[in-house]
DNA sequence: ATAGTTAATGATATAACATATCATTACTGC
DNA sequence: GCAGTAATGATATGTTATATCATTAACTAT
């Protein structure tokens, strides 16, 4: 993501937190901005450390964990559960109703790509699930992929 | 689970190992014996803590963590990256082609219910993910949802 | 049966991920 | 500018996981 496009997208974020009374300060903003200027999701640490080194003042990684707590509640950024990796959420848009994101996770190169699953599918898996005598409640899917041009240097 | 039935479910992954070569040992019975026991996930520290009740011999962390690498190898045992536990595999048997499991994870008592996913749904889903640049690899899903008695006295 | 080999476990250290808690600073509305 | 709230700092500790080298147990071939 280059700078112009960057600076769009923390503006769409101030504008996110404005409707719903949170702040986007200056810290959360680093935070947000490493990962949007990151190609692959990254741990609490590796964004302390990313931010750490484009930053005079070095951040305590507690605060990072907090940070990504308010961005996640903002719907900034989503956090993959099976990696324990962050990643910024590619809908960033003021008013934006957000669906249960959906990740494919390159196991080569670990790229994630945010997707949409038709309600259908979700709908069928739902019906399953309530067979199974399970209620769906937050279900993101994580699914572990290959991505193209990995899988074509590895073929 | 009672003792019969965990009696049989231990003699099917003796000979889950013997087809395979490997070698279903005290120390690996024991923590599949513990997983089995257990109404809900553990995490390999409550596995440990478990085991160590039970045997005169404590045994260290690492090797829960060796001996659950085993077991997943043998698929006798499953892991849950959302939530870092791990669990027996339900369908303990020689021979069984294992698909890939899919787990229904209840956020309120933590219980985890193995299901079968149809073909057309993971066939679906392999469709979109094809659309999107990526390759399914392993896609072992796991839903957070309520399980019926909680959602009852949740309600 | 035993020496050589491989597999399994023990012991120890350390890395990686995450939360708890209390103190301090910064912002916000009056 | 003062009171109240939100954000951050500082520090400690809890939890999950891996690395590595030493030791013990089991298997294999002679």
């Amino acid at each position: 993501m280059n700078k112009s496009q960057l600076n769009r997208m923390v503006d769409k974020a101030k504008n996110v937190c404005a409707r719903s009374g949170g702040r986007l300060t200056e810290k959360r903003r680093g935070v947000l901005e490493v990962l949007l200027a990151s190609n692959t999701p990254l741990s609490a640490y590796q964004i302390n450390d990313a931010y750490n080194k484009l930053s005079e003042k070095p951040m305590p990684t507690m605060s990072v964990y907090r940070i990504l707590e308010f961005l996640e509640a903002e719907d900034l950024v989503h956090k993959l559960s099976s990696t324990n990796k962050y990643v910024a959420c590619s809908h960033i848009t003021p008013g934006h109703v957000h669906e249960i994101p959906q990740f494919l996770i390159c196991g080569e190169c670990q790229s994630a790509k945010e997707i949409a699953i038709p309600k259908n599918i979700i709908d069928e898996l739902g019906k399953l699930v309530g067979k199974a005598g399970y209620t769906l409640s937050n279900s993101q899917l994580e699914l572990q992929c290959l991505c193209n041009s990995c899988s074509a240097s590895t073929a």
